[in-house]
DNA sequence: ATGAAAGCGCTAACAC
DNA sequence: GTGTTAGCGCTTTCAT
């Protein structure tokens, strides 16, 4: 390799100043202490010599990489592309780099993964990652870090964070159902270590409650992930336990995906025998066999979002600590109509 | 933020040793220079004070970052994240960080980001975005600097890449069609640019001469880009101007979702009325509707051996230049029938 | 086997 | 307005 084989003491001395002189007019917030003509050898001499600022010398001395650690359990899961996307939109204009790292939701990984990015001087993190009662979040928190979490939620005094409204969109989704006819609407709650699943749980309640309809208590299972395998357990359990139900609440789409199967294994039709409303709108929820509906959340600008958030901490302001949360929109497709008459 | 505020100079202070000594024992290969005993009692120091190495400070000595820069037009494009996922499974078992960026197939884009990770001293670079006669490539080329592209591949010596073996893939896919029975097979090219796009254009040619197929002239439209709209376009123009055809491969899925959206709009159905065969098996190709037949390839696996190729290049070995081909794998689903009798 | 010292490339006091 | 100097935290000769 040939890194920047030319330093800032080249440019100096072709350009016949000091490198004290040099750096300043290399550097926008200082460029206007040297006089315009010397910044200007300067700029023809660094010019000349493809001069390209060794940024880890630069971070070393000031104390800041201008790089911060992303953390999320997995690319793969379509609903981090677009958020990591939104981040690095945020992070690029300002001279930010993203460090991604998968930790595929195993905390032993993530405290190591954690562990490298602070070696490697990130001036804050970004997790897409945090549990309900998350130690390393707390630890965190101690320890002054700069973090924001994205996507999931901890509900602790003094945690920056851009989530979805979870609970509302829920209530979108049953809404939905009510208006359609159903009555007997189920719910395949996500993970109840995640705020996610948590709080669309909440809005599901929240919902039956607001139409007069009583939960069955057999209406609600618990998938052991937001994953299409622990869906369609879950659905499984769901319709054996509770035939009577007519439409289904996924608290994601992947779970969606899930009770999709296991309805055709059942041989039931979805929408004609099974109404489902999955959550995320994730990428591509349009073209399964039915078109999804499902709870749209922005996440992209969840992830733009939570990028600006850092860097506005990164850049000395104090933007009050607390959850910034994103609108979400019902988005009706083919999984949906009235329930079946009789 | 609290950094690593304890320095090896306080590890070397509390173990009452030089930090030269220091060092030697924190780091694997200069370890065993050191007496056992002092070495324990560095240990011991640097346990008690949580000592994390600043690793810009042992880059900027060392002159390698073990950071690497990955440039991919889009993380969004679901063909990205198991490459990604891939390329960061190999370098996180070696210490080395992927260092993310979009270029959005934008040539300028793309250069300003190769040149802000250069500045931030990357050891090498995996690219996914290489056109057919990439400058950048080329000029990397030239300096020498470790590079390794992925998915995309350009014919020029010297260059370390990992490819699909489209030109194969593409013949798997014709040879399906035509054992169904399908004569008419038209095909819509991916950009020209690309070597994804030309050497899927080049098998389809080949499968057809293999089966003493001439190919129609009508026969073949490329596509603007790998994209949904682009391939609805160019499927606008092959039925307008072939309405024999009676099947179709797609350069890739997203085009091949753009196929099924213009058979919808003719009231045309897949696959009684017309085949579709896609490229890449995308996740979630399963669950289109129909179920997209489609040309796999090991994306994951790509990133992992792009991965691993590079850091065999950074640890000094000269691995032989050339472009490693993986195998591809066609995977029949709802999507490809025979054709209509008559 | 360890200490001493120099320096990676840059910025930021502090002079003048 | 610019030069001088002193490090950021680490590794690595060179001594001893």
């Amino acid at each position: 390799m040939t890194p920047s084989r030319v330093t800032l003491r080249d440019v100096a001395e072709v350009a016949r100043v000091n490198p004290g002189t040099a750096s300043r007019v290399l550097n926008p917030e200082t460029r206007h202490l040297v006089k315009p003509e010397t910044a200007r050898r300067v700029e023809k001499a660094a010019g000349k010599l493809g001069y390209q600022p060794n940024r880890l010398a630069r971070s070393l001395r000031t104390r800041r990489s201008h790089s911060v650690g992303v953390v999320i359990p997995d690319i793969t899961n379509p609903l981090f592309p677009p958020i990591v996307r939104g981040i690095e939109d945020a992070l690029a204009p300002m001279g930010y780099t993203a460090l991604l790292t998968n930790s595929d939701g195993d905390p032993v990984r993530e405290r190591e993964r954690l562990e490298v990015l602070r070696g490697r001087q990130v001036d804050g993190f970004i997790l897409g990652t945090a549990t309900v009662d998350d130690e390393l979040v707390m630890r965190a928190l101690e320890e002054e870090l700069p973090l924001v979490l994205v996507n999931r939620v901890v509900d602790v005094d003094g945690i920056h964070a851009v989530a979805p409204d979870d609970r509302r969109g829920a209530r979108q989704a049953v809404d939905h159902l009510v208006a359609l006819g159903h009555r007997n609407i189920g719910h395949i709650a996500g993970p109840h270590n995640a705020s996610t699943g948590l709080q669309r749980l909440a809005g599901f309640r929240d919902a039956l409650a607001g139409h007069g309809l009583a939960a069955d208590d057999r209406a609600i299972v618990e998938a052991a992930g937001f994953t299409k395998e622990a869906g369609a357990e879950a659905a499984r359990k769901l319709l054996d336990g509770w035939p009577q139900c007519t439409a289904i609440f996924a608290s994601n789409d992947l779970i969606a995906l899930g009770v999709y199967s296991v309805l055709a294994e059942a041989g039931l039709r979805c929408p004609d025998d099974m109404s489902v409303v999955g959550f995320n709108d994730m990428p591509f929820a349009d073209t399964f066999a039915p078109p999804l509906t499902s709870v749209h959340i922005p996440l992209y600008e969840l992830g733009l979002h939570a990028g600006r958030r850092l860097l506005e901490r990164l850049r000395g302001g104090s933007p009050p600590a607390g959850t910034t949360l994103l609108e979400t929109r019902l988005v009706v497709r083919g999984s949906t109509a009235p329930p079946r008459p009789g």
